[in-house]
DNA sequence: CTGTTAGCGCGTTCAC
DNA sequence: GTGAACGCGCTAACAG
């Protein structure tokens, strides 16, 4: 830095300045150390720049798998809404594992991550205190935790499963299953469509747990063990697309029709929902747009410095720092004609 | 870092070694510290050790996007991969654009990435110049570049369009489509395709230019302009298996056998492919694998330092330091019932 | 195996 | 609008 620096015929603070706030600096000498700097080919050294300012310019994002669709096109939006703002994405898988959610917590926050985004709301307590202390911006999203760490967006999936029996039991089904993982979210979709049910007289709910991360193989496989034994329900909620779809498919092998004889709904809405045949009636959830929340609200935050959530909360009267510190997207019940 | 060191009782750089290097600290004094940072919560400010050290144990990747399904698996083959390491991931999207491309490159190097990994091998000269003179290890994925900048993990796109030609060629078909994105890896698909063709009597090939990132509908808006063009091929090469996905569903609807009428294949072989009906004929190729490849050569090369491609080259004779610098790691056709 | 010294390359703080 | 000195928190290099 101190021979572009020379070349321009300043100090190394004017460059320092030029490179992350020209507008401090008159547009002369602007131009002058900007062609210094196209001359040498210099680049700041970002990791020297956080030591001196505590500001990484990183954020840090954890999510179960990126084998899920549904988890990539958060990250997309996220990305997305990060790269004009010249903040950088660090990326974590947990395998929907709090214990590697930690490890990973641990390293970003050692990395001085400017703000941290996470999946869900189950953590464990490690990470909810050190988070706290930590004092950077949070966003916990695809869910609305009871007791959120700092910022939510989400929706919520309890209401998801609710919608889904409401829908299922107006259409005259009784008999129901739900397959899916065992993570959190199905758990929360899974207690939502029980209450539905539990309250209705002669429906009857049953659960098969899949793997997480089976896809249209378990789907499939899930319609041939339930059509061999002869043990159909009248409907299926399935925990993603990929798994409603491979039962669909299986369903056309065994000329099992679609859905007067079994009715088939999925989750997410990935982008081949629609396209099947018939159309796979499912839940439109904010994958993408969840990430692009997620970008403007942090960038916001961190634009807007001293003024964590709690921050806010404290000043409560005070209109000009307050906003809400959950943000609910909402899903959308997409009933095509699988159901 | 100084409090830690105080309540063990041992000097500052000795706690730094138990947290890095615990084998150059004897197993008395590293249980001290240990216990010390435990009892106090503290953690390494890894800034300020990239800072020291210039290393900072992040590594780069560029995708041009994590919407498509491909890329995903890459990225987290290459998190899986680089996770029991403690290396980092840092991710950029190009948008399949170059020189946001260069943009990403540019702030990557600026934070002191340990490695980089690029898709495909287009890149603008300046980064190619950029990189070659940072002399950190880079891999480029994803093709098998004529000039590659460093290492390479990837596979022939143009030897996948011949063989695809070739077994279409086999099976009788000689009215031919390709129909996919203008992308390096599709062009040099149909540089493939085309040269397999040329060379046949009465082979003919007509491309289909669909926008990147079209998806499932993409497939089916093609199919159905087609067919009541009355202009259809008796098979089409498609450049993403969700295109070609998107062209069967709608082939169903439109009573077009497959694969009496049309024949369909598509590329990556992606999880549905198999679960179709028919199942889908396809290109099978080693997303994850070249996430997973990718990072056991870096961190090989990280491991061993001072020893770039260029200077194994250098070196030719020795065998001990000399490695292969490019993993063609190869793609199976996946010949299924649609074609 | 452990400690001492020095400095990584910036941004902050305060002057001018 | 610009500059000088200092220090961020850690690790490299050497010494003991």
């Amino acid at each position: 830095m101190e021979a572009v620096a020379a070349l321009a015929g300043v100090s190394t603070i004017t460059v320092s300045r030029v490179l992350s706030r020209p507008e401090k600096v008159s547009a002369a000498t602007r131009a002058k150390v900007l062609a210094a700097v196209n001359k040498t080919g210099f680049v700041l050294n970002l990791a020297a720049g956080t030591l001196a300012s505590k500001k990484s310019r990183i954020i840090a994002a954890v999510v179960p798998t990126l084998s899920n669709a549904i988890f990539a096109e958060t990250i997309r939006g996220l990305s997305d809404g990060l790269a004009p703002s010249g903040y950088q994405l660090l990326l974590g898988q947990s395998n929907y594992d709090p214990e590697t959610e930690e490890t990973l917590v641990s390293t970003f926050l050692g990395r001085q991550v400017d703000a941290l985004v996470l999946t869900g709301g189950r953590h464990t307590e490690r990470v909810r205190t050190r988070l706290r202390l930590s004092k950077i911006p949070v966003v916990e999203t695809w869910d609305l935790p009871a007791k959120p760490i700092d910022m939510v967006v989400g929706f919520s999936n309890l209401e998801a499963g609710c919608a889904v029996g409401r829908h299922l039991l107006a259409r005259g089904y009784r008999k129901i299953d739900f397959a899916g993982g065992p993570d959190d979210r199905s758990l929360a979709r899974i207690a939502g469509l029980r209450s539905v049910l539990d309250a209705t007289k002669g429906a009857t709910i049953r659960v098969h747990e899949l793997a997480a991360g089976g896809g249209f193989p378990a789907g499939a496989a899930l319609v041939a063990r339930l059509h061999e034994a002869q043990d159909m329900p009248r409907a299926i909620f399935f925990g993603n697309d990929a798994l409603a779809a491979g039962a669909l498919f299986e369903c056309q092998r065994r000329g099992v029709k679609i859905p007067q004889m079994l009715a088939l709904i999925g989750f997410a809405d990935l982008e081949f929902a629609a396209a099947l045949n018939p159309p796979l009636s499912t839940v439109s959830v904010p994958s993408a747009a969840m990430g692009q929340a997620t970008a403007s609200l942090l960038l916001n935050r961190l634009a807007a410095p001293n003024t964590s959530a709690t921050d806010a909360a404290k000043i409560g009267g005070t209109k000009s720092q307050k906003r809400s510190t959950t943000l609910d997207l909402g899903f959308k019940l997409q009933i095509r004609a699988s159901s």
